[in-house]
DNA sequence: GATTTATGTCAACAGTCCTGACATATTTTG
DNA sequence: CAAAATATGTCAGGACTGTTGACATAAATC
């Protein structure tokens, strides 16, 4: 791939003059296509979450809550990386609104059993439509042969536990 | 990837069954992608920047103080995407611990052009390093010749707006 | 029965972002 | 030149999200 004209504007090239030489120049670039693709990204969720009067937060907890199977509390925090009072608000939130329900586990009836109602499931469905267009349209814009390495990099730029967490979660569920 | 081994290592098929009817399910792995890869990027200069008392915000006005020329409030306005309020609360922490220097604009006396004094570039090099060494090693990880993928997918996915700064910043500086 | 675990909650504080209003200095315009 | 526009600074006040530490309850486990 890297000795094959890619494609009309020779773009490898700028990045492989002699090896390793530009690793530093391409991280530096990379340092704000990281700022600037990841704002772009949040914002078409903020657009929606706006209008329901929520914020990333609340979207994050919809996110693990609605794409996970017997999400408990726990689960969540170790998710999310953040503490149980972060949490506990957002939570509460989502609860009252009632767009999460809570149940008590079967097995363990300490645990809270966290999912959707059928609206917050609606909610979410939107939010990840929103993102999931927009990056559709970008592997489009990009050339679906370019996917693979984005994906590559991008669970190497993640750090051990995340991208295990990662390849456990897209085995299992 | 519903129909084909999952990972194992044929990178790409599991991307193109059918051109376009996994680009859905493609989407929704970066949306995953996204979240866990910017979260441990922004790690590795949050831990820095606690050690200074610093937060991302002081870090982002930092940078773009430190990476630009004849840097003006409003040129940071603009960049950032936050408030005048919001820039002002930022900047006047990082003046007074005199990692960031104003002037009076030589040509127009109503700007005030920032820059970063010996310090402040110090600790901007400290944060920038350690972003970048991360990005290094994810680099190679994954093997440069992905590079030019995952760069092409971040610039698909910014808006034209933030492209064209993009690429007007790497023409001109 | 004592300890540990999962969860909930309260108080209090910090950082970052926002809106809107107002002030000052300077440049541009009619 | 006087008026309007621009660049910046600042004040009041509100919102969200994150943190720490303490304490409470119920259920599981030793």
């Amino acid at each position: 791939m890297s000795d094959n004209p890619p494609d009309a504007d020779a773009p490898t090239a700028s990045y492989s003059p002699r090896r390793g030489a530009s690793l530093d120049s391409a991280a530096n670039e990379a340092i704000e296509l990281m700022f600037f693709a990841y704002r772009d990204f949040t914002d078409v969720a903020d657009r929606i979450l706006e209008q329901h009067d929520l914020g990333r937060a609340h979207h994050r907890a919809l996110y693990f809550v609605g794409t996970g199977q017997d999400v408990t509390v726990g689960h969540l925090l170790d998710t999310l990386n953040i503490t149980k009072q972060s949490l506990a608000r957002v939570l509460r939130r989502l609860i009252d609104l009632g767009l999460v329900v809570q149940e008590v586990g079967a097995v363990d009836r300490r645990q809270r059993l966290l999912r959707l109602s059928g609206e917050g499931d609606a909610l979410l469905q939107e939010l990840i439509e929103a993102q999931r267009r927009l990056l559709r349209e970008a592997f489009t814009e990009a050339g679906t042969e370019r996917l693979e390495g984005f994906r590559r990099v991008m669970l190497a730029i993640m750090n051990e536990e995340d991208s295990a967490r990662f390849n456990r979660r897209k085995r299992v569920r």
